[in-house]
DNA sequence: TTGTAAGCGTTATCAT
DNA sequence: ATGATAACGCTTACAA
């Protein structure tokens, strides 16, 4: 490997001036500046970060942690960040945690010692541990797509509840009153809860009952869990006409058993999802969703992180705003038809 | 931070000491042992990974690269690389290039600065630049999902050219004989022509003719891709009774189209697709498609890198199986309705 | 403008 | 079994 040393023979100089021209640095004459250029250039020399990092105190890259999400969800998420660390020159090191415990606290602990400059903490419920692990190490952190009550720490999310709300509420200004939820885990106090709290505030500002039995309550927000959810739901409930799905993937599970029971959508039933992935418009018909801007999500993300470890230490909360994407799984309710 | 050398006063030893019991090196007492483990507990010491690796010489890192392919294609790579990568130990550093030379050299060259252990160049034509470069730095690669012939680096793939020959077959033993296909960009080396070429074959095979007017080429493999493309052909051919598109992506969109132009999928015309993605699930209906072990593909590959980053040198070529999965978009056509 | 030398936090090689 | 100490390849005072 070629190092600064050998650099500094050829250029018949030392190091120190080798290392100042290399980093634009003054303090050298424009002859030298030729000289060492040449020589680098020649011997194909390309810096060692590691070697400067020790230095710096600095490794220019940030770790990202994603639990088990959708494809899609996380893709985008990904791009927003890339989007924004390459400008910045950052490289991002990602883990899959699968949120398995051991997973994230093994990947959180790799990051720390691999002295990562900041952490995105994608996605998954803050526990104790994990918050505790964060504050120790004591190095900058931003949740996206969750938070912590628990924690100062700074995150970029959307308001799931008012999100909820929004979607459910679209659903009742096309006039359906019998409105099912797949809803997510209802353990799960980030994407499970606020949205589960949304449609029932929505219902009860409309002045409709909230009915249990018109939710099913889903593990992962997959397809499959939306699939056999939506079948559930419409065999004992068959008067429902429309169906909010926490998720587009839970959607699109819920347009395909609906297709297999002979249900026309948007037909006889509306159905909502919940992401504005790709898949909303793979899907037929094409799903009408609440949009998150996922990729925006990503890039503010790191943009907050990276001013976090410029030293900018305002830790700000950013709430991203959610929209109705109107396709075509939603119909206006025919009254006269009930 | 803390280092080795306060855990080494705390436990009133040397650092080399601490350095030994740490690594589960030999050369000490058991006595000694407790005491260093005491003391880096209780100081809460975790190892500097840039400070050894800079002695080691290893970063039990690798770095991979990823183009603009689709979300889902990048996601079960991912995926089937972390699973490996996870169990042995490494991390992983991901950069998109969008298939910009500018920013591809960025990303090896910062790959190379950070001194990974190893590359994963995935899904791109590799130029001579690219090559050179891998040369220059002389790190293990492996190639994911494409390869090249003026180079010994070794690759995981599928067989493109014999993958589409069987899409296509599987096409003609359901009675097909007038299939059009949607292809890839014809410029595309790796998942372009190999995989026209296949469908070539596959009708000369049969005795049918290749008709150029059968085929579309598309850019990017994306759903809008397939969808215009296919209203294309099939406007122009109608007398066409299945069409193979080279990704799900591609043909998902296809699936729209004919929905748009009223046309029934099966019924009128079938739809193969390429990659069994998830797409292919939610489509609606369901795309039988021709899969390739994307995650496996993944997996395969680090444990390639990894081997060869270990020492062992010899290059191997993995060619991965693929085969054709049955869902709803094809059925056997019916020869007295032509 | 330039060079010497002291680190950075480890591992590894010597003695002891 | 243990401890000095020399690397590793750089950046950065401090001198000159």
């Amino acid at each position: 490997m070629i190092t600064i040393r050998e650099v500094a023979e050829r250029a018949q100089t030392s190091i120190a001036t080798v290392s100042r021209v290399l980093n634009n640095l003054d303090g050298y004459s424009e002859q030298t500046k030729v000289k060492v250029l040449k020589a680098a250039e020649e011997l194909g020399y390309e810096s060692n970060a590691i070697a400067r990092s020790m230095i710096i105190k600095k490794t220019n890259t940030i770790g990202v942690v994603f639990p088990n999400i959708s494809s899609m969800i996380t893709y985008e998420f990904l791009n927003g960040i890339e989007d924004v660390t390459y400008k910045n020159d950052f490289s991002v090191i990602v883990s899959y945690t699968y949120s398995q415990p051991e997973r994230m606290m093994k990947a959180l602990r790799t990051l720390y010692e691999k002295r990562v400059d900041g952490i995105i903490f994608t996605s998954d419920e803050v526990t104790d541990d994990y918050l505790n692990y964060l504050e120790k190490i004591d190095i900058p952190v931003v949740f996206l797509s969750t938070k912590s009550e628990k924690s100062t720490i700074p995150y970029v999310k959307v308001n799931d509840f008012a999100a909820a709300f929004d979607a459910v509420d679209y659903l009742i200004k096309n006039e359906h009153t019998n409105i099912g939820l797949i809803a997510g885990n209802p353990d799960d106090t980030i994407a499970g809860i606020p949205r589960i709290e949304g449609y029932k505030a929505a219902l009860k500002k409309a002045g409709l009952p909230v009915r249990e039995e018109f939710i099913r309550y889903g593990y992962d927000f997959s397809f499959n869990d939306g699939k056999s959810r939506f079948e559930d739901l419409i065999n004992e409930n068959p008067d429902i006409t429309a169906v909010f799905a926490v998720s587009d993937e839970m959607a699109s599970g819920a347009i395909t058993a609906a297709h297999q029971m002979g249900i026309d959508i948007p037909g006889q039933i509306s159905i909502m999802g919940y992401d504005n992935t790709m898949i909303s418009e793979v899907a037929y018909p094409a799903l009408t969703t609440l949009a998150q801007p996922l990729r925006k999500m990503g890039s503010e993300a790191v943009k907050l992180l990276i001013k976090m470890i410029k030293g900018d230490q305002f830790k700000e909360e950013v709430v991203l705003d959610h929209s109705v994407i109107e396709r075509q799984s939603v119909k206006k309710r025919n009254k006269s038809e009930s």
